[in-house]
DNA sequence: TAGGCCATCTGGTCCT
DNA sequence: AGGACCAGATGGCCTA
């Protein structure tokens, strides 16, 4: 909520007027003086001047003529001004409402700290880049690729933030990976640890948001629709997972009910009886062996 | 306090 | 004619 919408719009609009109306070229200043800016002024209280001096007698003229014939026409336009406005609005809405959808499938997402619109869809096609590149090799990039192509050109506090996201420090590289055998891929989900898996971790690292977001023949694998679709990812709750070496990092402001999740590739590889205890703010999820990420991941491994 | 970001209003242009 | 889209301008809010 801005003062524009608790203030009448016309006061602030009319100091708008007043300056543009001194710089706009001339083919913008013929529609100014036309009978509907002589009306915009007249409510907002500004203006006779228009008509009383300036231009002089052919303004005067057509001032006159204005009058008679614009009570109607520019309360009609007065109305279809508002209403376009109106419009605006919404679609600046529902522009922002996609942006917000984007911000919850690129690699870092915060409820409390949004991604500004410019460096959401920077991170975004970067982020693309990045799976693009991983469709077209069959392989994932190194680490530093990753991060520098998911950085470019971000501002400073971005890619910080995106590097707390993604919990990028030394320590969480050297300590839990061991210096390589670690993934920072949000797409990605890591598999066979535990019981049943194997620890290979390099392996274990598997794309999985490429798939899981797309409305194609994996969907219903996840039984998770598109960004398009609604889904627990989209529903604000979630932010991408991030892998060390087996150990999921989920950094989320609000609780996530992991028992409804169906994004169980991603994030229900959690037995209940430890879902209760769950830090939402540091979430380290162990991974279990699924029969369908297994399916799913068969495309990406390393040809 | 300056700068970044944002919401809003507005007029112009294009399209149906 | 009217709606969608766009870009410019402005003021408010927030943060370093």
């Amino acid at each position: 909520m801005t003062s524009n919408q608790t203030n009448n719009p016309f006061r602030t609009n009319w100091a708008t007027n007043q300056l543009v109306r001194s710089v706009k070229p001339e083919h913008s200043r013929a529609l100014e003086d036309t009978p509907e800016y002589g009306r915009r002024n007249d409510e907002m209280g500004g203006a006779e001047e228009d008509e009383e001096e300036g231009e002089a007698s052919v303004l005067r003229r057509r001032g006159s003529h204005r009058k008679h014939v614009s009570q109607a026409r520019l309360e009609r336009v007065r109305l279809r001004r508002i209403e376009a406005n109106a419009r605006e609005r919404n679609r600046m809405h529902s522009l922002n409402n996609a942006l917000d959808s984007l911000r919850k499938v690129v690699p870092c997402y915060s409820k409390t700290q949004k991604l500004s619109k410019i460096e959401t869809l920077r991170l975004a096609k970067n982020y693309i880049c990045v799976l693009g590149e991983i469709l077209r090799s069959g392989k994932r990039p190194d680490l530093l690729t990753f991060v520098q192509t998911l950085c470019k050109g971000l501002s400073q506090p971005t890619t910080n933030l995106v590097a707390g996201c993604l919990q990028l420090n030394t320590r969480s590289f050297i300590s839990e990976s061991g210096g390589e055998s670690f993934s920072l891929y949000p797409a990605y989900n890591h598999q066979h640890h535990g019981p049943t898996s194997e620890s290979s971790s390099v392996d274990s690292v598997r794309p999985l948001r490429a798939f899981g977001s797309l409305c194609g023949p994996y969907g219903p694998l996840y039984n998770s629709p598109s960004p398009d679709c609604p889904s627990p990812l989209d529903a604000g709750t979630l932010s991408p997972p991030i892998s060390f070496n087996g150990i999921f990092s989920l950094k989320n402001e609000e609780p996530v009910d992991y028992r409804s999740c169906h994004y169980g590739l991603r994030y229900c590889s959690i037995s209940q009886d430890h879902s209760a205890d769950l830090d939402p703010y540091d979430i380290h999820l162990r991974g279990q062996f699924y029969q369908v990420q297994e399916e799913l991941n068969k495309p990406f491994h390393n040809q």
